[in-house]
DNA sequence: CCGGATCCTCATGGATACTG
DNA sequence: CAGTATCCATGAGGATCCGG
């Protein structure tokens, strides 16, 4: 751990490459990224964040809250009223996760154009 | 193209959304990462990347190839020899990629132990 | 309103065998 | 060496119904 390999970001071995598999199963499934990004900076409410999410089902919203709760991405409480209300909002981890989402759709968006005509020619044999 | 929303990231609205599920689900399947992080900055052969990217099969190491070549990320050169030879590389948008990829890796350093933690307190309820 | 429990489908990807 | 072809297990995720 101590390595140090002189400075900053180095290479790609092994340990890292876990580290950014873990990464990828965390926003890599069909919802995670969705719904934090509905939750930027703001605090939601379950079905808010249902309609918001649409076509997102009950289930799999509460299976991904419950998965970035679970990694301290996202913070549940819950207001015992009549009708019941459950709020949910970043943490301070979650932001920060946020933040490099934001930096992959920055990649995405300068690179959407050249990778759809790449795809074209590529099809087109 | 020359939209330049007044400046910066803006927000995440539909488009954005999609743009970012676009750039997951090239990189959030399961070799394409490690693929990527092998070519880094050097050409390699198809039975090298193979033996470095263990346990892949070879099935898949062709498919993930043949989906980043696809999308402009690496290219494939053919040296007709024998025995046959083909020289896998990053194209400049390749290595643009791999530098998204990278500051994934380093939240995903700055973050692994916070997350193992929430994970286990969550885990003990 | 906020979910949990079930069932079912379909795509991802592993194993294996074969080819130029 | 550099792949392709085939078959098959697994699990993510959609649809639906139920409960507090």
């Amino acid at each position: 751990m101590s390595q140090a390999t002189s400075e900053a970001i180095e290479l790609c071995e092994e340990d890292r490459l876990s580290l950014i598999r873990d990464v990828l199963e965390r926003i890599g499934d069909k919802w995670s990224v969705v719904v934090i990004c509905q939750l930027d900076d703001t605090t939601r409410r379950f079905n808010e964040l249902s309609r918001m999410s649409k076509p997102i089902t009950k289930r799999m919203l509460s299976a991904t809250l419950q998965g970035l709760e679970r990694d301290g991405l996202v913070t549940r409480t819950v207001h015992d009223a009549k009708p019941p209300r459950v709020d949910y909002a970043l943490t301070p981890r979650g932001m920060s996760l946020l933040s490099v989402v934001r930096a992959l759709a920055g990649w995405a968006e300068n690179n959407a154009a050249g990778i759809v005509e790449s795809r074209a020619a590529y099809d087109a044999r």
